[in-house]
DNA sequence: TCCCATTGCATAGATTTCTAAGGAATTATC
DNA sequence: GATAATTCCTTAGAAATCTATGCAATGGGA
């Protein structure tokens, strides 16, 4: 969309010394693919009633099913309060499980339930299908050259973080 | 982190049918890139008091100031209600000030206030800096390909959301 | 002029995420 | 074995986002 000036000012030139359009940023490259890959998924696995919230748990228990919280927490990547929220609300549309464990009575384990598991296969589909229609049009080689370079950014700045 | 298996199930084969491993998924390293950038920004411009909610509406102040806080929402790409948000906080902030069009009362004018033009060119210096720390070790035209691949998949995805 | 559709902003409520701090179970140390 | 440190989960509170809805100002048509 374009920026009509009328009597909007622009700031003077010496505080427009550094530039930096969104368009030169990959951060801003990056938040506009982040976001529409998010609403895609959001709207598609809303017909199943499950959320995006929930979507990053379930990718990771169905996998390997029964973990901890904390496992969990770290294998989603996630601070352990927002995996609490989570659950809490998988728990309640019938998702998961929370079984304190008789081991440890710290932990918690994770279990699916049959409906969960049930969604599976559908539910990657979906993911599938999404990242088909992003990747449309984009040759073999470049996606892989696309995944080293990003794949290297996240570790750079991964890394600056300690 | 490895995985360990204990008495942890997997599930059997014919629940595994659909595989789709998060490596493999543009959708999860955009993801992953996203996160990396967003909390490497906000650690760094929370030194100058701004939050990550208020920087995507400064990163548009600084280039046109004085729009309606609708001309904001569609230039920033937030709904309207998160811009109301944004800017209250901003206003308390002492970032903005919100003025009642004369011209047209419905709408409210956002304007930059001295000190939040003040932050403009060292905050775009941070942002730079993120942006090359981001990109260490990779090379030009890498680059360039990694931008024209990102954006297709961005202009894929909403191609499809219509 | 008066009504009503449109436009611009705001509120309400939900979700997803974080940091900071607390509580309970376990393990290590003396 | 008693105390201290650690581990695991939870709560509290804030921020950033959305959808759905409401309200107030404007402008077009009868």
């Amino acid at each position: 969309m374009p920026q009509r000036q009328l009597s909007r000012t622009r700031l003077p030139a010496h505080r427009r010394a550094v530039e930096f359009p969104p368009r030169l940023s990959s951060g801003y490259l990056v938040r506009d693919a982040h976001r529409a890959f998010q609403r895609l998924l959001e709207r598609r696995i809303a017909a199943y009633g499950v959320t995006r919230g929930q979507w990053y748990f379930l990718r990771v228990l169905w996998i390997t099913d029964g973990l901890s919280q904390r496992e969990l927490s770290a294998q989603v990547g996630m601070m352990e309060p927002t995996t609490v929220i989570a659950l809490r609300s998988m728990e309640r549309a019938g998702l998961v499980r929370r079984v304190r464990s008789a081991a440890d009575r710290r932990k918690v384990e994770v279990w699916l339930t049959a409906k969960a598991k049930r969604l599976r296969n559908e539910l990657l589909s979906v993911a599938r299908s999404i990242t088909a229609e992003a990747e449309q049009g984009i040759a073999l080689r470049e996606l892989s050259a696309f995944r080293r370079v990003i794949g290297r950014m996240t570790a750079n700045l991964d890394r600056i973080e300690r």
